[in-house]
DNA sequence: TAAATTTGACCCCT
DNA sequence: AGGGGTCAAATTTA
């Protein structure tokens, strides 16, 4: 069963999308310093190509990873998204409404996934491991927690703020893991897409939106795929969270999320391969980073996705 | 006072 | 029957 997954045509896919990383890449090198006086275009040009290519390298490796079993834990520093299984095999109609006899208690409505789940087109259902479950630009009105069996840490629900205004089904929980990594790693499970305007996570100023991807975990491509589809994830150092307890708000407009801070990643530091380039006086930065909020990030986004391509 | 969270009860699936 | 997910009244917070 697994030697399907070395079929020739696997290896000719791999060779085009390497290819084309690699391309994307050397564009990247070499535009790069232009990057820093201001030149949104290319910027935007440059990210929309790389985040193609990083499109076609994942859905490469995905297929050539058939078993993306999170045994191990992944990387803390960053979010991991990893497929995840249907919620719920579709079951019978979803006409039964109200029909619980009244006691104490308002009689219920079906449960919303089971209802959602025979909606194929807006179903979908992906793992994220985190450290930072709480600031992935969203916003989320908690529902609910619950004790799990064969956990030591209550699970939280959680629903899109605008359910009830946009009626958008996007619901997430946070399990924290059992292990005792210092920043505590979360296992956030999505379920369904945001359909809310709010709910979308948009770039700074690209205006470029994201959806969830999928993606096998321990990758640079993941990593630097993450950074970019949520670049506001590492926002938080570890020590200002909360250990284990959830938050009671995770507030944060989506459009609102700063572009202040920036990424942990490699790029400030004197052994990025990027760091070959010219580097611009403070007041030239800070001139660009004016005239262009948001600018700066990018900026740093793209150091971040030259390095991991690099690697390949 | 409105909005968000907490928490126990309820519903549905396995 | 038990577990996971959701509801909604009660409570807390801004």
């Amino acid at each position: 069963m697994a030697a399907a997954w070395c079929m020739p045509a696997a290896a000719d896919e791999r060779e085009r999308a390497v290819a084309e990383v690699a391309q994307v890449y050397e564009r990247i090198k070499i535009q790069q310093p232009l990057l820093q006086v201001h030149h949104q275009q290319l910027a935007q040009s440059l990210l929309s190509d790389a985040l193609r290519a990083l499109n076609v390298a994942l859905s490469v490796m995905k297929q050539q990873r058939p078993s993306p079993a999170p045994a191990t834990t992944p990387p803390v520093t960053s979010s991991v998204v990893v497929k995840a299984e249907s919620p719920r095999s579709p079951s019978a109609s979803a006409d039964s409404e109200a029909i619980a006899t009244p006691t104490e208690r308002r009689p219920k409505k079906r449960r919303s996934s089971v209802m959602e789940g025979n909606n194929k087109t807006s179903s979908s259902s992906w793992v994220d491991f985190t450290t930072v479950p709480y600031e992935d630009g969203y916003e989320w009105r908690k529902y609910g927690e619950k004790k799990i069996n064969g956990t030591s840490y209550t699970r939280s629900y959680f629903r899109c703020t605008y359910k009830d205004d946009a009626g958008c089904l996007a619901t997430k929980h946070v399990q924290q893991k059992d292990s005792s990594s210092d920043p505590p790693v979360f296992q956030v499970t999505y379920n369904n897409k945001h359909t809310c305007n709010n709910g979308k996570l948009i770039l700074p100023f690209m205006n470029i939106k994201l959806e969830p991807p999928v993606l096998p975990p321990n990758t640079l491509a993941v990593q630097a795929y993450s950074a970019l589809h949520d670049p506001f994830d590492q926002t938080m150092p570890p020590s200002q969270q909360e250990p284990s307890s959830l938050p009671v708000s995770m507030q944060q407009p989506c459009g609102a999320a700063t572009s202040s801070t920036t990424t942990s990643s490699c790029i400030s530091g004197a052994e990025s391969c990027c760091d070959e380039f010219p580097v611009l006086d403070m007041a030239q930065m800070a001139a660009a980073a004016e005239a262009s909020p948001g600018y700066d990030l990018l900026y740093e986004e793209l150091s971040l996705l030259c390095d991991s391509f690099k690697f390949y």
